[in-house]
DNA sequence: GTAGAAGCTGACACCAGTGTCAGGTTCAAC
DNA sequence: GTTGAACCTGACACTGGTGTCAGCTTCTAC
C-alpha cells in the first residue's frame, strides 16, 4: 500500500511514517518510479512505534528494539543483546514508575471532579 | 525555606522552579532582599506539579487546576468551574489511554526481555 | 497525452519544559 | 568589612517528534 493509505489506516501522519524511515524504524519497497510501497503488516508495526513512542522511548532505542520483535514483519525476530535487555529493564522500571505517576494524577483530577459535581458545598461532609 | 533546599528536597532544579513560578503555579514570598522563601508545604505542591506534568497536563491547565486541589497549601481549596471540569474529565480519559499504551508497551518489552532470558534458542517451544 | 490527485525531498518552525551561562546582588559566617 | 556560597534576572539553546510549505515528479483515469 502507499503512504497515503498507511496514513489514512493508522491515523498517523505522511510526515510521521516518512520520518519513520529517515530513523530506521519502518522500511518500504519502492515503485519504480520511488514511491514508497508498505506491506500489510506495516499497520502494526506503525501501531507499535507509536505505542513505543508514548511510553517515552527514543527512536534510536526503538529501532534497536524492532527486530527482537515477533510481530507479523515476516522476518525471524532476533535476540535481544544483553546489553539491550539491561537497557529495556531500566525502560520497563521508569515505565512503571510514570503508570503509577499517572494513576496519581488521574485520582487527583478525579478528586477536583468529585468536588465540582457533589450538591453544593460538600453538605456530606457537615 | 529557600529555592536550593527546596530543589534539593523535590529533585527539581532551580530552574525549574523558578519557570512554575513564571507560570503561576508556586507562588513564594520574599525576603527584604528578593530572595524567594518558600513555605514547607512547597515540598508537596511541586510534587504535585510534576506529576500533572508528567500526565500530559500543560502549565496553563495545572494553574487552573491547582486552586482547586485540597493539598496542605493552608488555604481553602476552590470549586472547578463546570467547564474546568469537563476539561478535566477529558484528560482523565487521555490518561486511561495512555495508561493503557503504557502497560501494552511495557508487554511488549517484556516478551523481549523473556525471549532473550530463555536458554538459547527457547526450547520450550520445540 | 493530459489533468489532477498523490507522492517525493528538503527546509524551516513549533512546542514547552529544561539546561546553561553571564553579570550582578544578597546572605551568613568569620 | 570581607569573602564565598547562594540567589537574582534575562537570554539563548536544546530536544525530538510533528506541522507545513515549496517546488518538483509520479501515478491513474479519462
Amino acid at each position: 500500500m502507499r503512504i497515503g493509505e498507511l496514513a489514512r489506516r493508522t491515523a498517523v501522519s505522511e510526515r510521521s511514517l516518512r520520518y519513520y524511515e529517515q530513523q530506521g524504524l519502518l522500511t518500504a519497497d519502492r515503485t519504480a518510479g520511488g514511491q514508497r510501497d508498505y506491506p500489510e503488516w506495516a499497520v502494526d508495526r506503525v501501531v507499535r512505534i507509536q505505542e513505543l513512542f508514548a511510553a517515552g522511548l527514543h527512536s534510536k532505542k526503538i529501532a534497536r528494539l524492532l527486530p527482537c520483535l515477533r510481530d507479523a514483519d515476516g522476518g525471524p525476530s532476533e535476540i535481544a543483546t544483553p546489553q539491550l535487555v539491561t537497557e529495556l529493564i531500566a525502560e520497563q522500571r521508569r515505565i512503571d514508575r510514570t503508570i503509577i505517576e499517572l494513576t496519581t494524577s488521574r485520582d487527583v483530577l478525579g478528586e477536583v471532579i468529585d468536588a465540582a459535581s457533589e450538591p453544593s458545598g460538600s453538605l456530606s461532609d457537615r
